[in-house]
DNA sequence: AGGCCTTTGTGAACGTGTGCACAAAGGCGA
DNA sequence: TCGCCTTTGTGCACACGTTCACAAAGGCCT
């Protein structure tokens, strides 16, 4: 604060964990915004948010120092601060290729129009879904993916394809220009060095709900299966025991026959 | 290896980021265990999943010695020892609420039932819905909710809702019996100890790509909107300076005007 | 049967993120 | 104007996560 170069001179790196919570103070904010509420104290912030304060105060801290001591933080400001360090105070156009059932509630959603993105566009390779409207717009066939996403200065790519068609997408998507992508299909995707890519996963947040489901439930693992004895086991694979001669009975769960 | 009690006593205590890998190796080894592929060196099985090996070998470590040095690690053993950790192996019933969009783009994503979890029920609030076939399965109205849940022993709800339904269909869902909930509305769900809750937010991602795309394509971020002199701002809160009385020009950007 | 070569499993160093606790700042009331 | 009371901004200690690098293990070839 009066170290002379704080934060290791600033607005080089943010932290990630930071960049990641931003956007839930930005919907915070928005909210206290829109109840026509002044100023809020890290404590209220924090509390809508659903993290502790400090680590808000921490984060803000990063962005610069915005806050008033003794009062709090300007609701407005502090929307515009974010926003602006967010980059959402200039207008990204983004391409949503794939229009299955993810891709049209995607399209729909409207999260992303309140924030800076436009649809620029929507392709799917599917001729009997080009010309369809979806979401005030017509599908165009992806064939037209790298003019389009010229033609718009698209730098964002949303991929909601199925998996094996991700790699593909991306790889044009990449070629002609864009250098950030969200990729809702269950696929890693190989990118050139400089292009981020962000998974969301539907089914990986419930198989961890699942393990730690399973932890609440019983107090152990289910059972390693071990055919009882040498009978055809429950499925085959699904029983295998170690692959070659049993090793040496380490670090088993614990709750278990033997 | 030797040391007696490694990992902490082991069971006690997968970390959190290991945890939300497994789901990944679990992926990759799937698609290995489909073209037949006996073994998998970690090398190998982290470039499937996109990390790097020793975090790989780290993260199985945490479930036992499951590989074989030489050699490399059994494709359907191991898919079954992270199966058995995750809970995968057995039946995860769960309802789904709201079937707007993305909620009917949920009942019909393939990635649950191929995973252990069994879509028991989708609800909505619209009578209008109500019977309708989404997925194979009629809409039942939310009315319902709590008998569903208790009736299918439903312990994982996953709330697809407007956002201002969220929080009531949580607490219903709780109070039924629910411990587990996947939210994709965007608000933040306050529940009872011992209940988790995990959030995607579409909108959330692509707010972070924008911060990085941000960094990739300026070298700085977009000036401080500062009202030139005092004429009327372009849209007052948008360009608000500080709240009161400037305080001391801290710790500004850098790529400004003065 | 022995030695070589591959690959695991993990100690240890390092980096990142979290949370406490408090000094400094600033408004506000007397 | 002065001092009090609130709330920020941050130093520091600790917890968690990542990566390196290598000894131990084990198969396989001669």
């Amino acid at each position: 604060m009066a170290t002379g170069r704080s934060h290791t001179e600033r607005t080089r790196g943010i932290p990630e964990a930071t960049v990641a919570r931003l956007p839930l103070y930005l919907r915070a904010l928005t909210g206290l915004s829109e109840r026509s509420v002044p100023t809020v104290s890290s404590e209220e912030l924090a509390a809508a948010a659903g993290v502790n304060s400090a680590k808000l105060r921490k984060d803000l801290s990063y962005l610069g120092s915005y806050g008033t001591r003794g009062v709090g933080y300007d609701v407005e400001y502090l929307v515009y601060q974010i926003s602006r360090e967010l980059g959402l105070t200039q207008d990204w156009p983004v391409v949503i290729v794939g229009l299955g059932n993810l891709g049209a509630a995607l399209a729909n959603y409207g999260g992303f129009a309140s924030r800076g993105f436009r649809v620029a566009a929507l392709m799917d390779a599917d001729p009997k879904l080009t010309g369809k409207m979806i979401a005030g717009q017509a599908v165009r066939h992806v064939d037209e993916l790298e003019s389009v996403v010229r033609e718009n200065g698209v730098s964002i790519g949303v991929i909601a394809t199925p998996a094996g068609a991700a790699q593909e997408v991306t790889d044009r998507l990449v070629d002609a220009g864009v250098t950030s992508i969200l990729n809702f299909a269950p696929t890693v995707l190989t990118v050139p060095e400089g292009v981020d890519v962000r998974k969301v996963d539907l089914s990986i947040e419930l198989q961890i709900l699942a393990f730690h489901e399973q932890r609440k439930a019983g107090d152990g693992l289910p059972p390693d299966a071990e055919p009882p004895a040498s009978g055809p086991g429950i499925s085959g694979a699904m029983v295998r025991r170690r692959p070659s001669s049993a090793p040496k009975s380490d670090r088993e769960p614990g709750v278990q026959p033997a």
